[in-house]
DNA sequence: CTGAAAGCGCTTACAG
DNA sequence: CTGAAAGCGCTTACAG
């Protein structure tokens, strides 16, 4: 493998004066510079980022934060994120947190030992000595898909969960439907604000609010809207709507009202939350508030690029995306 | 930010102590071993990995190599191979392969400036210029879910897909089907083999091949799949089954047949190949020949890992893993 | 068993 | 504008 020296060798000067073209750095005669050039370009050199990182204390690396079990819409999510780091020059560094109860310190090991340049949270960490450790070490971090505020001063990127679960619920309402099943996970903030605009939509529409039409989650998968759909139907009480807080909970949910023998939408409406690659293929084909991945995926990186480079104050910035309704065949009216 | 010289003046040792007990190597008396231990331990130290990388000559990247755009089943196995490449303390690194004319230089460019430690490579490169250049730099490579011949020493990773698809073609004949239509793709080897497999199926039943029941796609995506179904139905040739090779077609394929207005499995059985997460919650769900996607992951970067590390030797090995044909919905007896 | 020293491939004050 | 030198955080012969 070439090193500096050699080009510096072949091309006649000094590794400075290497190092300074390779780092466009302005002081350099034009034929010096070509001369070097030229001799980068015929030997197709590359220069070696560890010692490059090594001395100008970085790591040229991302932290993509996920949990360890995700579903279709984060696997879209990350596939978005790592393209856009790798895109950026970084190296996509995974770590999974896992839903043990030690998961979240194991981050913060992991963490530690890598030096990450920047970070792209796509799950929220409840340890303070994780939000502690990223602060004092001043780590850039963009959360996605969520916002909470135990932090100082991350960025969040999100749509309006509230919002847009009020917005797909008063969908099912103007549809004629009262009687509207949930689905919602317990753990995480944007499954609270979900909650909540259903909740919002149901009380300004005069409404009242069931509990038992509400059945939690662990985790946004098929697996779990099945599991919760059927836990609905145990209970016996009439719905002719349901809204699933993520396209994977809807589909499992379709699965499961299907093997029930129920017709969606004729029997039951279905909403979902994300707009996954899946749901405009599913039979029936999924409504649902799409989040626009592609876009999220790109300014997260955009931003966490820019707070690494230092071009960004490291304020607190909550940063709403617009989502969007996309009616298809799972709903119709009463 | 501690670093080893610290490690060693808190622990009253040289450097070179420090190291040999990080490193586990043997000649360390017990007492300054603990000594160095308990500092390390106390101060939560971790070594650079780019320093160490940097005098050891590695990188510790492991680069994936995939198509810039992936159908679900290569995103969950690249999930899954990610989160093994992790674990075994190794950076990710992705390298998406442009479909555009000039995808697969870019790929050998940016190889190039990458060093890799190893590749696990999930898409084929024909370029002969990028096998040059591995074989040269002696990259350990692994062959992930395809098998080609125009290499010197990879391991290949994949079921078969020539007796794969002769078993799922099998299976519909099995039920009473002999206008068997065929969706696949040209331009890989896997689908070559798969297209062998349909076409010994038949003959061994003593069924014509009739090329116009073959729809070609450009992508195992359900996008291309569903253009594919509509292409065949255009032609008018009646079928009574439907072999996509992979499931993201297949579910392309049902939606377009439910929206024609035929009815799975009653007028078309639909099997596909890969068993997607999603093909159990598909309505109806998808009978189809099952990838064992965590156990080729795990595989792959096991192997690889070896090879890096030098405990295997470089020789061309060709892995087959056992598929399974798991019998769902979508396909009934005629 | 242990330490001082050289070296990996870079960058960047410093001096000219 | 340019080069010699020091330094980043490691590992590993070498000598004792």
């Amino acid at each position: 493998m070439l090193s500096i020296k050699d080009i510096a060798r072949i091309a006649g000067v000094s590794v400075s004066t290497v190092s300074r073209v390779m780092n466009n750095k302005p002081s350099v005669k034009a034929d010096k510079r070509e001369r070097v050039l030229r001799v980068i370009e015929e030997t197709g050199f590359v220069p070696n980022r560890a010692a490059r990182d090594i001395v100008l204390k970085q790591t040229s690396k991302v932290g993509i934060l996920l949990p360890d079990t995700f579903n279709q819409f984060q696997r879209q999510l990350f596939s978005e994120v790592a393209h856009n780091v790798e895109s950026y020059g970084y190296y996509t560094n995974f770590i999974f947190i896992s839903s043990e109860d030690s998961g979240e310190e194991e981050v913060l090991h992991k963490l530690k030992s890598e030096r990450l340049d920047g970070i792209v949270q796509l799950k929220e960490i409840e340890l303070p000595e994780f939000c502690t450790y990223v602060e004092q070490q001043e780590i850039p971090v963009i959360h996605l898909t969520f916002e909470i505020e135990n932090f100082m001063w991350p960025t969040h990127i999100h749509i309006s969960d509230r919002l847009g679960a009020k917005e797909a619920t008063n969908y099912l309402i103007s549809l004629g439907h009262s009687d509207i099943a949930f689905i919602v996970g317990r753990k995480f903030s944007f499954g609270t604000h979900r909650e909540q605009g259903y909740k919002e939509a149901l009380q300004e529409h005069g409404i009242r609010y069931n509990q038992d039409l509400t059945s939690y989650v662990d985790s946004y998968t098929m697996r779990e809207g099945k599991r919760a759909t059927e836990a609905l139907l145990q209970r016996n009480i009439p719905f002719s709507a349901l809204f699933a807080t993520s396209d994977d909970l809807a589909i499992g949910a379709i699965r499961q009202l299907v093997e029930s023998g129920l017709n969606v939408p004729e029997d039951v409406s279905v909403i979902g939350v994300d707009n996954i690659e899946f749901s405009e293929y599913t039979d029936p084909s999924l409504t649902t508030i799409e989040q626009p991945i592609k876009e999220m995926g790109k300014l997260a990186v955009e931003l966490l690029h820019k707070r690494i480079i230092g071009k960004e104050e490291p304020t607190m910035r909550n940063i709403v995306i617009p989502y969007t309704l996309i009616e298809r065949e799972s709903t119709k009216r009463k």
